[in-house]
DNA sequence: CCTATAAATTTGAACCTTAAAATGATTGCC
DNA sequence: GGCAATCATTTTAAGGTTCAAATTTATAGG
């Protein structure tokens, strides 16, 4: 912390550039967050002022939108990358406003099936069409080259996260 | 709206390819919030299960340690991109914890200025070691080229949402 | 059959988060 | 000085989120 900018002691004492040196990745992960910090928050402001909806509720409708024949709420949190307990919640309150249905599934009396009803389909398809657009005014101004670089790089980070998340016990 | 695959109907009626074909940037972002939410996750485990510590106490923390003197409420909320009361309990309890200290604005009275004692600023930097190792080793299999050229990428990301969130009105 | 184990979900406690309204303090302007 | 506008923060209400423990149902062996 407090060298002296850059002037090694003497040759005993001096140790190698910067031993623990991780400020790239350090600066990347900051990057990262920031924009979908950013980007998500816009999203999450707009489906507020214009639909009434919350971003966990649009993201609900959208897995089952992708699935006509309904999904079982394990699936539904495995999908959106949150807890079982959080889907429960969420699905309730569908369930009240009349977006979703909810019964039990036919070979497995643990499970719940989920889907949206014909108005949750409508409803959604509205905020899908706005939903895209805005996305597409957000990242406006990067060229498609740009795009499809983010693309792979991010694949690639995807993959590096994976193994480093399942592999690694703590390391 | 109801334009059967593609068979133009004549030369006169014939339209662009896909009217309002945005599919690039919403597969972009989709896996721009899949890396983040799946580092998140991991790290917001970590930290619990290493530290016992959330991962907006942390990052409260990490900019408080930006910042020897202290900071307003105001501005940590700022720099955190979360909103006003969010930072009122989340400084509660750290300030509880012992980790904080706060105090008024000698200058104006309405502020309040927060700042880490000794202690938080200790367990701050232990934890902060820790989760440098941790980023690094969830990026690791990322070349330098590959985070240089994210790096760039990622800037040129946030400048575009920028402008499309302060500039255009609702568009 | 009966028991152990696993799987799908729910529940409860604690915490995080936001938006909007309320409070208290500052500043500029007449 | 006093009024209006603005600003920093807190409060409140409604949700979202996680983890861990509890519940219910399935499945496999003996």
């Amino acid at each position: 912390m407090q060298e002296t900018a850059g002037v090694p002691l003497d040759a005993e004492t001096k140790v190698i550039e910067r031993p623990g040196d991780h400020e790239s990745e350090l600066r990347l992960w900051l990057r990262l967050l920031t924009c979908t910090t950013l980007i998500e928050g816009e999203i999450r402001r707009r489906l507020r002022q214009e639909f009434d909806v919350t971003l966990p509720r649009f993201d609900l409708m959208a897995q089952l939108d992708k699935s006509p024949n309904g999904m079982t709420l394990g699936e539904l949190s495995q999908r959106m990358m949150v807890s079982n307990g959080n889907v429960t919640g969420l699905s309730e309150r569908l369930v009240a406003l009349g977006l979703l249905d909810r019964r039990q599934s036919p070979s497995d009396r643990r499970a719940q099936l989920v889907s949206l009803t014909p108005e949750g389909r409508r409803a959604f398809r509205a905020m899908a069409r706005a939903h895209e657009g805005w996305i597409a005014g957000i990242f406006a101004h990067l060229a498609p080259a740009d795009i499809e670089a983010l693309m792979r790089l991010l694949a690639r980070t995807k993959g590096s996260a994976r193994r480093a998340i399942s592999g690694e016990p703590t390391r």
